[in-house]
RNA sequence: GGAGGGUUGGCCGAGCGGUUUAAGGCACCGGUCUUGAAAACCGGCAGGGAUGCGAGUCCCUCGUGAGUUCGAAUCUCACACCCUCCGCCA
């Protein structure tokens, strides 16, 4: 959410920053909601005050047994007006935070413009792409004879929802506890184990459920939703707290599947385990000082890369333009990462910088060096999605007789097992 | 599923219709004292909002929402959440 304060004072800079984004900001709403919000406020805070004087009197007039019966002939005629102005203005101020709460953040001065990801900006590029003297085939293909089985997951719960048996299924654990104890011991991340559900409350707290509801799974008769990522839990372990700023940084790994509905994306990436149902990831987050933010984004970028450096995947990093970026962002970095079975980069961590904006939905402050409570900044970024490095692995270190060589990193999480080989 | 208890500021905790503009303590900040620190003492200290150049003034908030009342943390109703015990159970 932004902070109206910054829509009260200086509009024009506010829509300046979300018209870069390509929203559009319904000025006229906004300006009227605003002037009939003031004009009412003013009205029923001027009858509180009347009443509580007046009341006040009567309190002070029965202490000392006189008779109030003036007074309360005068205090009884603003009943009925306070009463509907007190509703009138409950509504209009639910009406505005409505209208607030749908405005995406402002993306930051860095990013550059543009309408997709074709504007997105490459800043740099790691490792080189195997040179193969056979066809590489994509992980479908690869992991087909492995234990990689598609059929029996749509048999269970219908398309894209991946089963995986044997050493596949092991080599998929392999890499998340490898992305977990490297996260926690070498970068200074606390582990975290959270709920798979959260209430509409938290999911609000970290982007617009009535905007994006159709992406999550929700349950039936409960106020839970299925998190489509572990940020949701672990962002709101601050919701509704003052953080003493002792306290901060706050770094959080957390392993979680996540679930999604992906509605809307029929048709897109429907083989393989690209785009599933359901997936695990190791997700970064980062609950920091509002002037930390920016360099705590950047290195929390490097955290999810350092997965990629010790499997051996080579991967580019990409800025996000502002049209490509998610609702709470201020500025996304994504990773990619090299498929050689479709001789591509592809989306394998997403790391962003939501400044106040998640804070400020979810009230999340801390207290400043003057002792005012202040919004603070969060940062978070997978580390990485483990589904499809699982992929990123198949793809980049198979052989020509369809086995696939465990990269040196996943040793220890392997238990002795070298190479995946067909059964 | 059944029974009971609870929800007050950063934290603990008093308060059960009008000297509560929410006592007191802890934590925190500033000061006195001290070689320095601790202790002691003195002072400050909830959040959000309206308005004003400002000093300030005012409003809202005691889990949430309704209700009673001139006036509600306090009384009534509904709901949510937490805790304890019983049952069931990985």
């Amino acid at each position: 959410m932004l902070d109206i304060q910054l829509l009260r004072k200086d509009l024009p800079a506010a829509l300046a920053g979300l018209k870069r984004r390509g929203f559009d900001f319904d000025e006229t709403t906004f300006r009227s909601l605003e002037e009939k919000r003031r004009k009412l406020q003013a009205r029923t805070e001027e009858l509180q005050g009347k009443r509580n004087t007046l009341s006040k009197q009567v309190g002070m007039l029965k202490g000392k047994g006189e008779d109030a019966s003036a007074v309360l002939a005068e205090v009884g005629g603003i009943g009925d007006e306070l009463k509907a102005n007190e509703t009138g203005l409950t509504a209009l101020q639910a009406e505005l935070e409505a209208f607030l709460r749908v405005i995406p953040n402002i993306p930051r001065a860095d990013v550059p413009d543009g309408r997709s990801a074709e504007d997105n900006v490459e800043v740099r590029r790691w490792g080189t792409p195997r040179a193969f003297d056979f066809p590489p085939k994509d992980h479908v293909d690869v992991g087909a004879g492995l234990g990689l089985d598609f059929d029996t997951g749509a048999k269970l719960a219908g398309a894209r929802f991946p089963v995986m048996t044997g050493g596949l299924a092991r080599l998929h654990r392999a890499l998340a506890q490898f992305m977990l104890t490297t996260q926690t011991e070498e970068h200074g991340y606390t582990e975290a184990y959270v709920p798979y559900m959260v209430s509409a409350e938290c999911a609000d707290g970290v982007s617009s459920l009535a905007k994006f509801k159709e992406d999550l799974f929700k349950i039936e008769g409960r106020d839970l939703y299925l998190i489509p990522t572990a940020e949701y839990p672990v962002t709101n372990f601050v919701r509704d707290s003052i953080v003493d700023a002792k306290e901060l940084p706050l770094r959080y790994a957390a392993h979680s599947p996540c679930f999604r509905s992906e509605a809307g994306s029929y048709g897109k990436d429907t083989r393989g385990m690209i785009r599933n149902h359901q997936f695990d990831k190791v997700e970064l987050v980062q609950i920091v000082r509002p002037e930390d933010s920016s360099g705590a984004h950047e290195q929390l970028t490097a955290h999810a890369e350092a997965i990629l450096q010790k499997l051996g995947l080579p991967y580019r990093v990409m800025l996000l333009c502002t049209g490509d970026m998610g609702f709470a962002s201020a500025k996304t970095y994504d990773l990619e990462v090299w498929l050689p079975g479709q001789a591509a980069y592809r989306e394998i961590s997403s790391c962003s910088n939501y400044e106040a904006f998640q804070a400020r939905r979810m009230q999340a402050r801390y207290r400043n060096d003057k002792g005012k409570a202040e919004a603070l900044h969060t940062v978070n970024g997978s580390g990485l999605a483990v589904g499809r490095t699982l992929v990123a692995v198949l793809e980049n270190y198979q052989d020509a007789d369809g086995s696939v060589t465990i990269p040196d990193a996943l040793a220890p999480f392997m238990g002795g097992v070298k190479r995946l080989e067909k059964a």
